[in-house]
DNA sequence: GTCTATATTGCGATAGAC
DNA sequence: GTCTATCGCAATATAGAC
């Protein structure tokens, strides 16, 4: 195996087992056994099983940097949640386990959550708290709207659609095809029940 | 020990271990010691780990069962969705790790998933299309509500509120003191949402 | 029903050869 | 960098005494 190959193959190849299994359901040869590379490499490479989920974690996460975007853009507050809402989604397609972390680590927390999650989240939450009040004085938002109550109340409909799945798949089409559907659908509700 | 106070105290005490750390997480001397019990009681009560799971699992969501009040009560449609929203919040504040059973088995599903924890989840979210559809007749809905997006977007609100505190504890209030003004608030903008 | 003692398996990590 | 072999430990489960 050419140069760090292995580094690459164990971090693929445990993605989707940690994301099913979590953390203290993988076991490291399993992992070795699903990237054909040899057990001792985990240690070697990431130092034992924590530091390659802590890789995972990180490389997971990762794709978060790109709603930084969000605060220079030059459109209005209600087209600002609508890309946010469109990202999400497209992060959760391009990236089909990101969310069973995210879950995972809010529901059974490792040392990751602190360093990596919670971070991460917090960022995400406090942005969309930006965005809103920066929008609150030029926007025709009704009165009496609790900022962060509404940026969750946002998020947690995008989210709860994608985590109820393994659960609704046979009540409910999950397909990308009704994406746009859905973003339409979610933001119609949101923007009804904030503006005037 | 009298009687099977054995068997209580273990589903007790291992009720936050198994919230915290998940099934894989928790050792059965940890939950034996925890709850002052011989370590041999939970093969000789529950037949083993998984078995002792699965009966906290049970128990955990047998307070899902008040929910089927909702079809015979003689009220409309959004009444009956605040109803829901005001029972899954009084849930959560007196089955404080409820949710956290919920998502663990939403990510990192055990057997438990398909025998225990789809079947209420697919229940509680049939019960609010049904709400919904009975609803579409009588009520001022406005054209073109995607039922299944609809009922998934109220219960996204509630729901994602609660997984996200401990991300978010520092950055918004959580404490019951505000749980009439969530509900007043998510009602309002679901509300807003789906009326003509 | 409850205990102790133990059987057995699987775990993560690493020493040392190449 | 990669391998084999193995160490030491912790896991679940249970046999058998009381």
């Amino acid at each position: 195996m050419a140069d760090n190959d292995c580094r690459e193959h164990l971090i693929t190849a445990s993605i989707p087992l940690f994301a099913a299994k979590g953390l203290n359901g993988v076991s490291v040869r399993e992992v070795a056994a699903a990237a054909g590379v040899n057990l001792s490499m985990i240690s070697y490479y990431f130092g034992g099983k924590e530091g390659l989920y802590a890789a995972v974690l990180k490389e997971q996460f990762a794709v978060l940097d790109k709603l930084d975007e969000l605060e220079q853009m030059d459109i209005d507050t209600l087209q600002k949640f609508e890309w946010y809402v469109r990202a999400t989604i497209s992060r959760y397609r391009k990236s089909p386990y990101l969310l069973r972390f995210y879950t995972s680590e809010l529901t059974t927390p490792t040392v990751c959550f602190e360093t990596i999650v919670k971070p991460a989240i917090k960022k995400v939450v406090q942005m969309l708290l930006e965005t809103f009040t920066d929008g609150l004085s030029h926007e025709r938002f009704r009165e009496g709207l609790n900022p962060a109550d509404t940026v969750l109340a946002l998020a947690g409909m995008i989210n709860f659609y994608f985590l109820l799945e393994p659960a609704t798949a046979e009540l409910v089409d999950h397909t990308p095809q009704r994406d746009e559907e859905l973003i339409r659908h979610i933001m119609d509700i949101f923007t009804r029940g904030i503006l005037k």
